[in-house]
DNA sequence: ACAATTTGACCGCT
DNA sequence: AGCGGTCAAATTGT
């Protein structure tokens, strides 16, 4: 599953783009290709949890402060340190000239989610704020696996060190499409031609 | 001191 | 041989 969501520009820095759960940095490569790194993420309670959940994040070299998000595998530990409560502590203090009219919240911001569902929500919620917010020349959002076919996803079953298997992507994307309630805040952004690239 | 982050090296696949 | 990905060791911050 691949992501793309726009940097918060605070000051000079950006922050990276956080889902809502604990990610711990395992390396870093610069890609041929892209004039930025890409960075690789684990679960911090990787162990424990048995969360195998990694991400990858690499800014796009036409939106340095757009990030691309790989989401690979599912994750098993929900041990979220801030989320579920994104509409309500997003003051923006760091904008002034993006965001003048402030952020539409979402219609059902969970703040008492239930089971591993809560994460798509959550996630959810994130994106939208992300993108009422600084709307800008934002392309396309969730890019399936190569970005025609619909869920084409090929077999890749690498297997690297001895340890790692594959990813299964999609699975959250999938808990978060067939969100079904949900969902369809999510419709909106798909139906969102937003897109001029 | 611990945990997380950073940089380099190594491994596997194309 | 080159690229992409992961792990390991060292360093920094809390």
């Amino acid at each position: 599953m691949i992501v793309r969501v726009p940097a918060r520009r605070a000051g000079n820095m950006e922050i990276p783009p956080d889902d809502g759960y604990t990610w711990r940095k395992y390396g870093q490569k610069e890609i041929l290709g892209s004039k930025f790194p890409r960075s690789y993420y684990r679960c911090t309670h990787k162990s424990y949890y048995g969360c195998e959940a990694k991400k990858q994040v690499q800014r796009l070299d036409d939106d340095p402060y757009t990030y691309e998000v790989k989401y690979c595998g599912t994750h098993s530990c929900q041990t979220s340190t801030a989320p579920l409560l994104i509409p309500s502590m997003a003051p923006t203090n760091d904008n002034s000239s993006s965001n003048p009219q402030g952020e539409a919240l979402m219609p059902e911001a969970p703040a008492q989610p239930h089971s591993s569902l809560l994460a798509s929500t959550e996630l959810g919620i994130w994106f939208s704020r992300e993108f009422e917010h600084g709307q800008r020349e934002t392309q396309p959002l969730i890019v399936p696996h190569g970005g025609e076919g619909s869920s084409t996803q090929a077999g890749p079953s690498h297997l690297q060190g001895g340890r790692e298997v594959d990813c299964p992507v999609a699975d959250l994307a999938d808990a978060m499409f067939n969100s079904g309630s949900s969902g369809s805040s999510m419709d909106a952004f798909f139906s969102q031609p937003s897109q001029d690239n």
